[in-house]
DNA sequence: CTTGACCCTCACACCAATGTCACGGTTTAT
DNA sequence: ATAAACCGTGACATTGGTGTGAGGGTCAAG
């Protein structure tokens, strides 16, 4: 199928499947004319690259393991482990980054409220 | 004072002080030579100005404010608390998005474990 | 007068996936 | 044959605070 059809089937903008297939995260043959031609297991394919995109994966990191885990299960494939473990930790200090701003956030938010009961206005 | 001293008083970087007054944070005048020339109550509003970045808060947000913060208590400066509970809610979604990844990732971490309970290798 | 430590402006690089042009070739249907 | 709907490559924009380098003034001490 053309990257046109891949596009509708999978709800991936084209300027995406460029980019994936650039990152070599798909490779789909070359017709005659030069259009790309992707298999039917592109599809599938595509719908895996979206999902570790959406843990927060780099194309990167995807292309590190992808080829193994379209052929087999997720737990056979060593490289996928210490990623995902990576990111955990990268994801748990960012919560802990952002938890602190927010009691910071309500700190102040709860002294200026204190400080101004009423509804006063200045400036 | 000049740029060199403010930078070493604060610790902020050279770069960092010329692009807050860029972005109207800071305001030095000029000596004779170009050179800016900065008061010395410009101290405590570079230190001000970085808390707020701390906050998560953008230059273009503090520029809203920081006039009014460096004259009064913060409370009387009706700018603030609204972009606090905007940046408040806007670090809540961050949040859960981040929780719903960690949980996401947990899961399949977990998955992996149990499918493959022996350090098996493949590939 | 020279050296070195300041200061100035301008401008590119970064991070990373995606949007969006420009410009041009191919195919399909009328 | 022509228009519409595809496809291709290339390249710049986005986000935003900061690093860094080029190229060039200013000034104080020796």
């Amino acid at each position: 199928m053309k990257i046109g059809e891949l596009s509708a089937r999978t709800g991936v903008s084209i300027r995406s499947l460029r980019y994936y297939e650039e990152q070599g995260l798909l490779a789909p043959t070359r017709s005659d004319n030069g259009y790309r031609e992707f298999s039917p297991l592109a599809e599938e394919q595509v719908r895996t690259i979206q999902l570790y995109l959406g843990l927060g994966l780099s194309t990167d990191q995807i292309a590190g393991f992808l080829h193994c885990v379209l052929k087999n299960r997720e737990a056979f494939c060593n490289e996928v482990l210490p990623i995902y473990r990576e990111k955990l930790a990268e994801i748990d200090s960012q919560i802990h980054l952002l938890q602190n701003i927010k009691l910071n956030l309500e700190d102040r938010i709860r002294s200026i409220l204190d400080e101004r009961p009423e509804g006063q206005l200045e400036e």
